[in-house]
DNA sequence: CTGTATCCTTAGGGATACTG
DNA sequence: CAGTATCCCTAAGGATACAG
């Protein structure tokens, strides 16, 4: 995050530098998954991220282009954070975590149904998130 | 990495805590897509890893499962490092990043004609690049 | 509610010397 | 060649106070 000197021109390179630190994926599927849209719904992650470390990071989405800002038209003083079409296509990296995650990790709290409709009908889930996504609604 | 507290028990977050760090990955990429077995072959990265740091994520991915350990059959005093199937199985996430990066980074280095086959054939390409893999030979 | 500003701690990582 | 062992350093992240 914030380095100056790219490891290379490596595309998982890239793809590290743009989203591989501790926090990014987490707030992505927030957005994808869980619908949120401000500054407090993503603050009020199961992991609790820090109020400047959340700061930080959505201005870094925005100047890599994986999230726009734009007032909210309903309240004054709030803003709506949304992916733009390079922060939704991270959604297929996010299901291959999860199937690898549910394969391997007897803790993870994917729900049976979720992983096997990821298993056997991959492009009609993902075509069901993005369309819950696009209608504000939760995806899961 | 090494961490102790969990911080949830969400799969994309079980996914970050056990590859989610600055060289896991890359390390992954040179076991499928380079063919490379050994700490010098592994050592010797476009992106230069420290000895220290490569054996430290080495036993962490063997502690993990990840890869495994065996002594080398032709060499005495050498070892070679195989990926499991859990290994293995990460081979989605990459190919998920590379399709992302290569969408998004005139910079990146994949050639065209692997990004082709990964948008219109992916299932097949896997086929190749496992096949490539259990007979030793470079996938990319 | 949506952030800044500070302060502080630590894990992660780089460099390099060294060993069997 | 295949690692250990040190030393050091910085960026990333936590806690918390504060401001519009």
């Amino acid at each position: 995050m914030n380095r100056i000197t790219k490891r290379s021109d490596c595309p998982i390179n890239y793809g590290l530098e743009i989203f591989g630190d501790k926090w990014t994926l987490l707030l992505i599927r927030d957005f994808i998954f869980k619908g949120k849209k401000t500054y407090g719904e993503l603050q009020a992650s199961e992991e609790r991220i820090a109020t400047n470390i959340l700061a930080q990071r959505l201005a870094w989405l925005k100047r890599h282009k994986i999230i726009h800002k734009s007032p909210d038209p309903q309240k004054g003083s709030s803003f709506v954070y949304q992916l733009t079409q390079k922060g939704i296509d991270l959604l297929p990296i996010l299901l291959e975590m999860i199937a690898w995650s549910w394969k391997y990790d007897a803790q993870t709290a994917t729900p049976a149904s979720f992983a096997k409709q990821l298993l056997t009908n991959k492009e009609k889930l993902k075509i069901e998130i993005l369309s819950a996504l696009r209608e504000g609604r939760q995806a899961a």
